[in-house]
DNA sequence: GTCTATAGAATGATAGAC
DNA sequence: GTCTATCATTCTATAGAC
């Protein structure tokens, strides 16, 4: 979490005084709001510091008080937007004991959450090919996908034991699921017409047939 | 094919004259090829003049002289890369004439043209959000996306006309199979041990489950 | 904390010699 | 056709006033 170059999330906490006032700025967050979005959009190539500066209503030089650098304020970006995935990760984990009920859950959260998925999925594949590549990004990004994969298999592995889903091998099936998401979030970008909630039903049907589950009426 | 405004494909072909005794300076294609892999691997904005000048050994004027622009030259690869996978569709829609072969052949496209098809997603995510939007672009992706439709489509409903296949919407299908397959590219490019060919062997096999077909032996 | 001002580097594109 | 040289612009990042 904290290495020897870190972007500064928020000075004000790191200082010795009470930040002007107030329990904590909030700046640092309406950065990286703004940011990400911009970021997700364009790519990171594209998005000046300017841009990121006029978004949020403020001046440039303020961008370099809260973080040490443009790649800084990406890596403090896409940490941030792995770190609430998991939020709703585990959200999900302590939900009802149901392994379908979960898998349903999962898939609306492409639905509702696209906004948040699609740019982090996005922002990765940007990211791939970067010129000068950070570890600690390359880390949240593969343990968005790790965490996912977990999660799914644990889900399918879970159905199979109590003899709810056919015996399947529970990888494969949590590979195959998470494959589609991502296709669904990319052409939903791409193809302004993309029905999103009718192509993760198809999905939703064709997995309850791999899994040999019946979903109650 | 021919607006008022486009990028000098090769000049020399337009010149009254012979270029320089061969038959054609293959430069452009050159610049081409070498800008395709740049710029799907980094991104538009990434990519300078002068890494595209460095990739093919030339200078950075040259590249005017071919080329109205960077944009101009941008339009040009992605025109080009469409029209090469349209050659693809044409040669498989000649191919057997059974549309489960068909498919197959199409699955394996992805496999054995990864190169080709992953860079066409991923610049064509990367398009959308630019800055200054060309029509011409718009409409080279949207053209790849609706005939690969078209022809999937085309090819399920033939399967069911003749009762090989359940009978199945084929527009749905082939909106699925796709929907999957971009996941798949944009995956390999993410996850540097993402099994590719497991995977589009995964939707295969889904894809003949939800056709009701049992491939020979 | 937030600003003005600007340094220093890189980029897209052009002019013109050969 | 291909090059050298360069301009105008834009960008990241910093210095320093308030």
């Amino acid at each position: 979490m904290s290495s020897n170059i870190v972007p500064q999330i928020d000075p004000a906490l790191r200082r010795s005084g009470r930040p002007s006032g107030r329990e904590s700025s909030n700046r640092a967050s309406e950065l990286m709001a703004a940011a990400l979005d911009l970021f997700a959009e364009r790519n990171f190539a594209s998005v000046t510091i300017k841009d990121i500066a006029r978004a949020t209503g403020v001046n440039t030089a303020l961008i370099y008080y809260y973080f040490d650098s443009k790649q800084g304020l990406f890596r403090a970006i896409i940490e941030n937007a792995v770190e609430k995935a998991f939020a709703e990760f585990d959200r999900l984990k302590e939900a009802p004991d149901d392994p379908a009920v979960v898998i349903t859950m999962w898939l609306n959260n492409h639905l509702h959450l696209y906004d948040r998925i699609h740019k982090l999925v996005k922002i990765s594949l940007d990211y791939k090919g970067a010129p000068d590549k950070d570890p600690a990004i390359d880390a949240a990004i593969t343990s968005f996908y790790d965490r996912e994969r977990e999660m799914l298999s644990a889900c399918i592995r879970q159905g199979v034991d109590r003899g709810v889903f056919r015996p399947v091998d529970p990888e494969r099936i949590a590979r195959y699921i998470s494959t589609y998401l991502d296709g669904a979030m990319v052409r939903a970008v791409i193809l302004s017409d993309f029905d999103l909630d009718s192509a993760v039903g198809d999905l939703r049907d064709t997995v309850w047939e791999l899994l040999g589950y019946k979903p109650p009426a």
